[in-house]
RNA sequence: GGAGAGGUGGCGGAGCGGUUGAACGCGCCGGAUUCGAAAUCCGGUAUGGCCUUCGGGUCAUCGGGGGUUCGAAUCCCCCCCUCUCCGCCA
């Protein structure tokens, strides 16, 4: 949600903004609508201050005629009745009126609400205009050792890999037929060794993050109601993408969705809450099960393990001071977590700016992280399907900077003290970041570390989480 | 799933259809007292919107939404949540 006193202040600010990440809304139509509100606020508002006055003014008088009128009869009856009627007439004339200013007052919050939800937070100044994806930027890459990224995988290990799909075939960690038969396209059984590498992996994430750098590790819920997925900014744009379970046909008070990342429960987890400012930043790990419909995606990454309707994440989330400076800084901290993950699995990898066109609709800024996936891209030989292909990047995290946008929405404040605390409260910042999503991130481990036997060889980061130093299949 | 009880300010806890945004207590802040502290006494202590000549004004909020009424924390309806007992279950 942005601030509504900024878009008075700045609409341009935010038609620019929504105009550079490709979004529709209607700012000038928010800005109308706002003025009327506010016109008609007042007018009700008024009125409704002289209607509460004439009430504690005549109350008392009807009720002392409203007694006298239970022992009167005939004439003192009907004087005595007129008289009350003459009185409540006064308030009463009032009300009609303000009914029907509150009515259109409704009107005009239900269709500002409505655009609001919809206007974009501007991207940050620095954030490069692009249409789409194509227009990212690549800020650095890294890679171990020993790996040269003008030369193709081939040339770099002396010979040709197998695409994880291959590997997961040869050395029996995937069963994808069954998968499909249990729940339709895009899924799949992780079996035996395959299980154990997604475990390992997910165990040696969260434990990166709960003790070496400190952050609170949480199982929150995956089954959320419509104002966590609203409140993170995830609907109303992406209501296609959710899972929708509808409780409310069965008689439930509200229906429920799935959520498609944990960021959702952990941003949740402190909703309508006024934090205490000495106790931020919040740092909040989580693993959960990711669930996304792929709508629109129809057609593409349709074989594999890169796009599937579910998923488990380890997933980062800050909540700080509303601080620009503050933010930034958590930004690159959290990448660099990454950074350090990634390079201690010995996974090429590069980091790129997103820009304005990709950033979706809550995010001043994102960097997404693509590892070096060689079994990916186009094929090495269109005449011969043996040849492999050339290799690609393919996104394995996100890290999104929000500022308040999603605690503004979420009603997520902080002040020195907490709830019971002195001074302004002010809305959070908040931050999120992947820190490994498996059975995705598998892909690069599977296929950056195949050697020429058809063997794994299992990072030594990994070691401890996993029985053995290799998958063989064996 | 069945039966019952209940949701009031930072916390506890009153509350009659009519100057109740809300008694009282605790907590917190300021002051007095004290060499200092405790105790005591005095005063102040919610959030949000809108307007503002920046003094303030005004509206909303007693779990949420709707209704009755000149007037609702109080009456009616729906929903959400919590607790107790029974049943079932991991």
């Amino acid at each position: 949600m942005i601030d509504l006193k900024l878009l008075r202040e700045d609409p341009g600010r935010f038609r620019e903004g929504a105009r550079k990440k490709n979004i529709d809304a209607d700012v000038d139509r928010a800005v109308a609508l706002d003025a009327r509100r506010r016109e008609t606020m007042q007018r009700a508002e008024s009125l409704r201050a002289e209607q509460k006055k004439l009430a504690k003014e005549t109350g008392p008088a009807i009720g002392r005629l409203s007694g006298r009128l239970k022992s009167a009869e005939g004439e003192e009856r009907a004087g005595l009745e007129a008289e009350i009627a003459e009185i409540k007439s006064r308030p009463a004339a009032l009300k009609g009126e303000i009914q029907g200013l509150e009515e259109t007052l409704k009107e005009l919050e239900s269709e500002l609400d409505g655009i609001l939800l919809q206007i974009p937070q501007p991207p940050d100044g620095d954030v490069p205009v692009g249409a789409s994806a194509e227009d990212n930027v690549e800020i650095r890459r890294w890679a171990p050792a020993g790996w040269d990224w003008s030369k193709s995988f081939e040339a770099n290990r002396g010979f040709r890999p197998k695409t994880h799909l291959e590997l997961c075939e040869d050395l029996g960690l995937v069963d994808f037929p069954r998968g499909v038969k249990l729940s339709g396209s895009r899924s799949y059984v992780l079996t035996g060794d395959g299980m154990r590498l997604h475990q390992a992996v997910l165990r040696y994430a969260m434990d990166f993050m709960a003790e070496r750098h400190g952050f609170a590790p949480m199982s929150v819920p995956v089954i959320v109601r419509e104002e966590a997925m609203t409140g993170t900014g995830f609907f109303p744009s992406g209501r296609e993408q959710a899972y929708h379970i509808e409780e409310r046909a069965r008689g439930a008070g509200h229906d429920l969705y799935l959520t498609g990342t944990g960021e959702v429960g952990l941003m949740g987890l402190h909703q309508s809450e006024i934090l205490d400012e000495e106790a931020l930043p919040l740092r909040y790990v989580t693993v959960s099960t990711c669930f996304r419909r792929e709508a629109g995606a129809a057609g593409r990454d349709t074989a594999g393990l890169y796009r599937i309707h579910q998923f488990d994440k380890v997933e980062q989330v800050v909540i700080c001071r509303p601080d620009e400076a503050e933010s930034r800084a958590w930004h690159e901290r959290m990448l660099g977590y990454v950074t350090e993950l990634l390079e201690s699995l010995e996974l090429p990898h590069r980091l790129l700016q997103c820009c304005t066109g990709d950033l979706g609709p809550k995010n001043a800024d994102m960097i997404d992280v693509e590892c070096w996936m060689p079994g990916r891209g186009e094929a090495a030989d269109p005449e011969d399907p043996g040849a492999g292909f050339v290799g690609d990047f393919g996104e394995t995290h996100s890290a999104s900077r929000l500022y308040d946008f999603q605690c503004r929405r979420l009603n997520l404040r902080c002040r020195p003290g907490g709830e019971g605390g002195k001074g302004a409260t002010a809305f959070c910042h908040s931050l999120n970041n992947t820190v490994a999503a498996s059975p995705r991130i598998l892909i690069p481990i599977l296929e950056m570390h195949q050697r020429a036997d058809g063997s794994v060889r299992v990072p030594d980061a990994l070691r401890s989480y996993f029985p053995r130093d290799a998958i063989s299949g064996k």
